[in-house]
DNA sequence: ATGAAAGCGCTAACAC
DNA sequence: GTGTTAGCGCTTTCAT
């Protein structure tokens, strides 16, 4: 455990030198450099992080807040900041505010204001404007992914625009009679992807003139399981089935896509389905779907960051950033297997 | 941005009793202890972590080192860490070796160096001998999970017995052609799952005085994918097809179970199948497995690690812990469909 | 039980 | 380009 003075020592110079031979800040000669480098290898120095951030305000810390971890997307994206960070020199402190209320205001009242952190990074979390006042008012950048959150820099992923994206494919493919697995109104917590997500089925269907029935909506939690209740429902009806299925996640397109399964439906040749996420599952099950890139996204979130604590290069990133999606056709999509009525039919 | 003097102002001490009231340590009289509080809440005083961690050398933050991030298995280990450290009041920052050699190199030499955490946990990792001398040179405890890492404190899962027991319910049940999905030997790196539950399969088989058969193996990747490639493999032959499936995890599990209905057969009537783990989609399969409870192992991590932290109340934990485990049976085992012939029948 | 004061190990002016 | 020095904001002896 050697200090920045028996490294200044050995390479005789003094401990200011060290200091900005080794961070970078401030010039040093070059050959200098080399012997302080060398010194500190030889002594196996590395600051100490505590010492650094007191003196110089600057922590190489940011802070994570994700409401779940232990489900594909957030893991992706927090995945994608820690390597992004990592790279940079930065760790990744994580807060999960999965444990309910009580952690949540600790992180937020505590854990986030005790200097610990450069900057934070909130994926998919609706702050109250407390939360939000309490961190801007302690001057930390900060981003959010999947916001938007008032106030604060965001990345938001235009969900309308997705939902509409996916409905559209099935409406080209001459489906009229198409079902909505959509997240159920209680879950509509700290991210509405579900009202938002219906809302851009809707708007799809309306300017398809395409009636909205709501026999054909049935609400889900975004889960495997419940995707496949609702698969159930919609496929089991003995008349007036629908022929496609939009489900607002992959997840639930799965659970659709297995409910159709043990109906003894084909996909897509029954039934088409397509889904949202590009879950790593996706392509195992040949889904259809509107990929989000979650990994990219959480390097995303860290480049614009680097950008705030690092004000002299970036261009002042935009406020508002639009996320990219894609939609990536597989095989559980196709045209309806009925002679279809579509006025645009090349047959 | 109140610092502790203003709070000792505001509750007319010195530095030092807001110090000793604020952190427990010490002793302060319960009127000045409230005094104090008082004071600090009305100012929103939250002392500088980094200034605490340097004055007094500990940091109140735990690294957590995992190989991956996006899988079940690891997030769920984090998670659990997470929430155990927060009601500790301590931070869990995060290190994810996935990015390859030069990130892991970097996590060492660097990263886990700068005292920026006072302990650490590594998960499902072999460490080199390099790695564990700088760690432990530095003084700093740390409990590993899934080793055996030499000379570090452990919590180990049996893998030997668990394998052994996901076989012995299938031999239990009537089945002798019983088939292995495991790891292949070229992921067998960091942790040797892979072989290690190869070994309790063979182990069940052979004091059940049962052929191992070679042609009865096959090598996946711990994927469902991979699962559902092997599971083809092996139910698809035209003859001399196993009655069941030992898969050495539940992903593997359920990539055979697809792959069981994609060629018509019915699970567990042609054939039964086991897993390890107790995946998030196992019940929802129908999958019998032996779970292991990778929270609870994060939870136990830093119930550990604590006890090594603060070494007054608690019991010198042993240098090895062995974690539970639980065959779970659920309706993708049963009795192999044909007339058998298994001696201790009671038919 | 409380206060005074000496650091913890660095960084950032400021001189030279 | 490099050295000197005054802190950064706390914790912790050591007195009292």
């Amino acid at each position: 455990m050697a200090g920045i003075e028996e490294v200044a020592r050995l390479a005789g110079v003094s401990t200011a030198t060290v200091s900005r031979a080794l961070s970078g800040n401030g010039h040093v000669s070059p050959t200098t450099r080399e012997r302080v480098q060398a010194a500190a290898a030889e002594l196996g120095y590395v600051v100490s992080s505590n010492a650094s951030s007191l003196a110089s305000g600057r922590t190489r810390n940011v802070g994570v807040v994700v409401p779940f971890l232990s489900r594909w997307y957030f893991s992706s994206v927090v995945d994608g900041a820690e390597a992004a960070l990592l790279s940079k020199g930065y760790d990744l402190t994580l807060y999960n505010l999965s444990g309910g209320e009580e952690p949540r205001r600790s992180v937020f009242e505590h854990f986030l204001l005790r200097k610990r952190v450069d900057a934070v990074i909130a994926v998919a979390l609706e702050l109250t404007d407390d939360e939000v006042k309490r961190l801007l008012d302690i001057h930390k950048p900060m981003v959010g992914i999947g916001g938007p959150i008032p106030g604060v820099r965001t990345l938001t992923l235009d969900d309308v625009a997705v939902a509409q994206l996916a409905t559209e494919h099935l409406i080209s493919l001459g489906h009229t009679q198409i079902a909505h697995v959509g997240g159920a109104v209680e879950l509509d917590l700290d991210f509405h992807l579900g009202s938002t997500r219906r809302r851009g089925f809707e708007r799809a269907m309306h300017e398809a003139n395409l009636p909205i029935r709501d026999d054909l909506y049935q609400p889900a939690d975004f889960t495997i399981n419940g995707g496949y209740a609702a698969g159930k429902q919609l496929l089991g009806r003995p008349y007036d089935r629908p022929t496609a299925i939009f489900a607002a996640s992959d997840e639930m397109a799965i659970g659709c896509l297995l409910a159709a399964r043990d109906l003894g439906l084909s996909v897509p040749r029954d039934v088409s389905i397509v889904g949202i996420d590009d879950h790593e599952l996706a392509e195992f099950f040949g889904l259809t779907t509107v990929a989000q890139f979650p990994r990219q996204q959480g390097e995303l979130a860290v480049d614009v960051l680097m950008g705030e604590l690092m004000p002299d290069a970036g261009a002042p990133a935009a406020l508002d950033t639009e996320l990219p999606f894609q939609l990536i056709v597989r095989s559980s999509t196709a045209r309806p297997a009925e002679a279809d009525a579509r006025p645009s039919s090349v047959f």
